[in-house]
Parts: structure tokens; sequence; C-alpha cells
RNA sequence: GGGUCGAUGCCCGAGUGGUUAAUGGGGGCGGACUGUAAAUCCGCUGGCUUCGCCUACAGUGGUUCAAAUCCACUUCGGCCCA
């Protein structure tokens, strides 16, 4: 397992920093398999691109022959990852983090070899832990190291309240590391900090330790904020091949260039030739989008089905034409007060906001356009209501005798 | 433990007795423009079959014809002192 070159561009692929670069070369260099750490809490079974841009590098480092271990944080859960957080985190139940772990492998493995992982979970050693260990573990860092932290000091300048626990967060993900004797700790940028905890404590402990690789954070479906379910801009990778398609597509421009990099394995070079055709205005950006989200659509549902969605977002988009799945909603035959409808159907949140609607003039009944906010419709069978471009359902009058 | 300041709608943040469902910004949604992008512009953004009614400014009680605004207590938080 010498390091060639194409390995080298391949681990280090959108990678933002290696900590350091020379150590990672030298345990590679030693030819034999790596434990390649990977810590999740699973606070949010539903896994969205933002967490695959790390899956994906482990997956690169079990295609070469590495190991991952990944360390379910039942125990570091329920104290609540600091990290880039504004607020405390609400401490979760045991029993919660439990059941979130199954979903969270579920999805997972969808990118990570299962056969080249060791799934572990710290409570195995946290809960086992003395008073006394817990109490040296802590001894290991100081008030104002901590503080050094962006995130903890902001909050501490900014007058927000930060509880004593989660200074227990980075000891305890470093303390993780020691346990399985990582060689490389995976993150985003944020984790840095935690991450580093993990060498010191490894060292201190007379272990070799282990190298930090930082990848980007992944901007979300916004292009302002990171992906995260909370902001609401997230792509799961559970996603429906349409609307995972239409999310890529409807993607910011500027992000593309690091949804290519960060999400698919699209050769660099290639890359950049394609972005500065579309800068001189040679190729339509759309169609470097639609590339974008075919490989991306691929990776999850295969090439048919992400074949099939572009057609699909082309045929909805380029014209009038109506999505072939819209959700159907049955109804009783006869008059119907619009603003209702809109609830039924889910188009509205309230009465009161499918009448803001209306007023906006966006609704259709039928393709004819409902202006009066106290306007009565008659079901007589299949109608399509419609708010807007983008939002359709369809009203079934569900038969008084049926 | 003592002192002091604070808690407003999804978020930030005005408002300190009465045209107040509550200024402004952000976000979100709908529309125009466009490339299904960005920028810009316009409208909407508590509930109710709504020219009206109801519920809301941490919680509970009180003062008043009238309170988010005054008082008391409670809860939570910041800062200073220990």
């Amino acid at each position: 397992m010498s390091i060639d070159l194409k390995t080298w561009e391949t681990l280090t692929r959108g990678v933002t920093e290696i900590i350091s670069e020379a150590e990672l070369k030298a345990k590679l260099a030693k030819g034999k398999p790596l434990n390649i750490k990977l810590g999740v809490d699973p606070t949010a079974p539903d896994i969205h691109l933002g967490f695959t841009v790390v899956m994906r590098k482990l997956r690169q480092f079990q295609d070469l022959g590495h190991r991952v271990i990944l360390i379910v944080g039942d125990y570091t859960a329920t104290v609540g990852d600091p990290s880039g957080k504004s607020k405390t985190r609400r401490i979760l139940t045991h029993a919660e983090v439990l059941a979130n772990a199954e979903t969270y492998k579920q999805q997972f493995f969808k990118i990570v070899d299962p056969a080249k992982t060791e799934v572990v979970y710290n409570g195995d050693w946290f809960s086992k832990m003395t008073f006394t260990e817990v109490t040296n573990l802590m001894a290991q860092i100081t008030v104002a190291q901590m503080l050094e932290r962006e995130d903890f000091r902001n909050r501490y300048e900014g007058g927000q309240p930060i509880s004593l626990h989660e200074f227990l967060y980075p000891m305890m993900q470093g303390y993780d590391s020691v346990m399985i004797e990582a060689d490389v700790e995976l993150g985003g940028t944020d984790q840095k900090f935690n991450v580093l905890r993990g060498r010191e404590l490894q060292r201190s402990v007379g272990k070799e330790p282990q190298v930090g690789m930082f990848l980007p954070i992944l901007l979300g479906t916004d292009g302002r904020e990171k992906m995260s379910k909370s902001l609401g801009n997230t792509i799961g990778v559970n996603d429906a091949p349409q609307d995972m398609f239409h999310k890529l597509f409807t993607l910011p421009d500027a992000l593309v260039e690091s949804y290519f990099q960060l999400l698919t394995d699209v050769p660099l070079e290639n890359l950049s030739a394609k972005l500065a055709q579309v800068t001189a205005g040679e190729i339509h950006p759309n169609l470097l989008k639609e590339e974008l989200a075919k490989n991306i659509v691929a990776q999850y549902h295969g090439t048919d089905a992400a074949d099939a969605a572009a057609q699909e977002e082309k045929r909805i988009h380029s014209g009038q034409a109506i999505p072939s799945n819209i959700p159907e909603f049955q109804v009783s035959l006869g008059s119907q007060w619009v603003p209702s409808l809109l609830v039924l159907a889910g188009l509205a949140k309230s009465n009161g906001d499918g009448r803001r609607f209306i007023e906006g003039g966006s609704v259709t009944f039928d393709e004819v356009k409902i202006t009066d906010p106290k306007a009565q419709v008659e079901v007589t069978g299949t109608h399509l209501l419609r708010v807007g471009k983008r939002n359709f359902a369809r009203i079934i009058a569900l038969d008084a005798a049926s």
C-alpha cells in the first residue's frame, strides 16, 4: 500500500486541512489497514447530503483497504455537541439515542461499506467510568483553552448561557479516540477542536496521535447556511428521486462547484474546464446543474431513476405540464369552500392562510383562477387544485353512497 | 447567598397605561423579471366561513373604565460581588 499520487489525490479531494499531512503519509506508508474514526451522535436520524461528505471520504479510505470505526455516541449524545451551536442542546434520553442509532446505520451503510466497518457504542466505556476518572479527564484541559473555541467564546461574550456539562463533550470525544486507537479522525471543520482533544489525550497516554482530516461544511439549498435539518435546507439521502433532483437543479449556481467536488467523483480537471466554459458563456449553467443532479440522484436511486427524474423535471417546468404524481384527497360531493379545501389538501396551513393565497391571486381550481376568498366550488368528480406554479393537489369526490 | 438588569410573534428586535394583532429587519411563502439560479421589485406572513369575533407580548394573581406596558409573587437567564 504505497502512497502513489493518485491515491493521495483521492484521499485529499475536497479536504480543507490535514493535521498533519506528514503524519498521515507516515501512517499510510506503514502499509497496514488504519483505524478511521467517525463519531456520530444519532440525534438526527435523517441523513442529508451534508453528512455524506464525510461518509464518502470514509468510503474512499475503505476502498483503499482501511477500516472504519463508527462510534455511536450514545453517551456523548446525552451531553450534546456544542460545536457550532449558539444554544445549549436539548439532552436526549438514552432510549431515544438507541432508537435513532438504528435508523442512522441503515442510511449510513448506503455509502459506507458495512463489511469494512466496526460499530461501537461509547457507552461501553463511559458507563463504566468512575467519577475519579472523569475528574482526571477534565483536568487535562483549562477553562481558557475551552473558551478559545469560537462557539464557546461567542456565546460567552454574547451573554448566552453555557452549561458546564458542555465542556465534557470535547473531552469525551477525545477519549473515544484513545479507546479505539484511532489513526485518523474525520470531521467537518467545526470538529477541529474536538479532534485535537483526541490527539492530546492519545499523546498523554503514550499512544501515537491520530491524524485529523477536516472537510468543508456543505451549504444547504438556500446557499447561505450550512445544510441542517433545523434550517430546512437539506437534501435527504432518503428523498424521492424527483424531489432530490428538483432540489439539486434549483440550487444556487454558486454551490455547483462545491457540490461536484464534495458529492461526486467527477474528475476535478474536467470540472474546472466546464466551469470555465460556463463563465465564458459557452455552456448553459443549467446543463451543468442537470449533470450534477443526475449524478447524485443516480448514486442513491440508480441511473434509470435519475434519467426519469430529469425527464419529469423538464416536462413540468418547460411548459404548463402537470406533474404525474400529485397527492390525492377525497372530499365529499358537492359545494365546498375553497380555503378549507386548500387546508384539506395540505396546501394551506389554515383557512386564513388559504384566504390569503386567494387574495394574492395564486389559487386555481381546474385551472380557473379563484379570486373571491368566499368562493364555493362544486366538487363533482376529479379536480385539480393548485397554489402557485408548484403546488398541486387532486381533489376527488367521495360519493356519499360509498 | 447579596445586588442589578432582562424574558415580546419562526428568529433578531421596537414599543413602557388607551387608533396595538403589536414599528423595523431577517427568514419563509405567493407573484413579476430570469435560466427552474442570483440580484431587484410587489404582496402576504396568529386563529375563526372574517365589514365582526377570539387568542396572544415567560407564568400566576392584582391595580385600572382600559395593561405587552403599573404592582406582587413564581420560573428562567445575563452581569457584578461572594
